[in-house]
DNA sequence: AGACTTTACGTTGGGCGTAAGTATC
DNA sequence: GATACTTACGCCCAACGTAAAGTCT
């Protein structure tokens, strides 16, 4: 199998409709049609259900779906690395949100550096959530991120639990409590992407302004902060559940 | 980037030999010079360091190379799950070891059966350090690891750690103690894998019968066993280190 | 001199686009 | 009847093979 087949395969199952994916792909629609016919027809599986009017896709399509995905970025992966490595003064990318590292970046730069055969590091910041892409997609080589994230061809090493503090305007009916569990907020008990926990917070009727911090850092709001359980009953018997793993791509070889 | 130059480009890198190189991919040695030469071309880096005489990496060729493995794996692991995801009755694939789950295998299929969204499990036996590859390739979709092993696009997840045990006979000088470092057996103090920690034991001189367990049942031979720690001094104080590890390729979506 | 990579040159096949066909909504 | 996937047809470039040249050991 090739790639520029599930390159295509790619888009029209995201457009689900193989004019607006030939579009995309800046060419025509039959050249792509006989190109996924052939795919279908080399694999020997039917990837699509197609009338005239309704593209959907079949169960192998889902998963050759996130299969392709994979590839896909391991391939840009790839050329990107093969780019940086053979530049004139190669790096080792490190992904970062900002105050993003719970105090850890010195000693782990520390203990990279100590590897004679250790590359200088260069950091590159991000944003919530970015670092898992970046990984994937050869634009960094290692990164810190906080869980939950999707683990989807990463390796990950936790290391470090770190307390969730809620920080909550003082006027808020929760703010002198000592302690605060997830459901109080209205989130669920499973763990919760910071960008739902905010948005749950900012959206309550009351709160005036809100911050959520899951780095080890103490948030420098007025607001005051309480400690944040993940579930109900009993509070903080499980312990807060938000690790910060250092995540590469593959090993050092 | 297209995967077939890829393939050719690993060809080369592994033979470092235009002529082999070619033989093996069923083709002849000009059009493979000439595609490596148009992929150097577009990275805008050299891979080879070419004398008529002489192949070899560049810094980039090597980091290539590494990257391109990862790539058809997983190429080939798109193929394959999808033609299982599209097969009559697909299951899911997990890879095992006889005997290498740590006695966890029942509470791990009837939690995963617990999903509604669940497959039947197909159990894919294979020997050791043969799940990764299984994993990487699609011809596995779960698997009971033992560390170390190579976590190179892999998800894994410690379920266990489990002591080791060496497995000495009777008349051997190490048999009567109660513990054994690591470093008495002649290996080093960092993970070592089965298959070496083995090779050595049955090279000792007087080692009439030797294995290794490190899954927790015990072993049934007639051998006496100790327990086994990872350095020499303090012994047993950072305990051992073969955690049992589950390991996905990606997340269930 | 020998072994190996590379250039030269002619051929082939895979992939693309335009135009027409066909089946659904 | 309009829309959208597919088939038909013709073209072109990309990739291959053979033959020969170049180069280092």
């Amino acid at each position: 199998m090739e790639s520029r087949p599930l390159r295509y395969f790619v888009a029209v199952a995201e457009e689900l409709n193989f004019a607006r994916a030939a579009e995309r792909l800046g060419m025509s629609a039959p050249p792509l049609s006989r190109a996924i016919r052939k795919l279908e027809s080399e694999l020997g599986v039917t990837l699509f259900e197609r009338s005239t009017h309704r593209v959907a896709l079949t169960a192998a399509g889902v998963e050759l779906l996130a299969e392709a995905k994979i590839v896909l970025d391991a391939l840009q992966a790839a050329q990107r690395r093969a780019q940086r490595a053979g530049s004139p003064d190669p790096k080792l990318v490190l992904g970062l949100k900002a105050d993003g590292h719970a105090g850890m970046l010195d000693a782990v730069l520390a203990r990279y550096e100590a590897d004679p055969a250790a590359l200088p590091v260069a950091i590159r910041l991000c944003e919530w959530g970015e670092q898992p892409q970046l990984l994937r997609r050869g634009e960094a080589d290692a990164a810190f991120v906080h869980e939950p994230f999707d683990h989807t061809a990463l390796d990950a090493e936790p290391l470090i639990t770190e307390p969730r503090v809620a920080a909550l305007p003082a006027t808020h009916p929760l703010a002198d409590r000592d302690h605060v569990n997830i459901a109080d907020l209205g989130l669920p008990a499973e763990p919760v992407h910071p960008s739902e926990f905010r948005r749950n917070l900012t959206t309550g009727a009351d709160a005036h302004r809100c911050a959520t911090s899951r780095s080890c850092s103490r948030s420098s709001s007025s607001a005051s902060s309480s400690r944040c359980c993940p579930s109900p009953s009993p509070p903080c018997t499980r312990g807060p559940v938000s690790p910060t793993a250092r995540c590469r791509t593959r090993r050092p070889s």
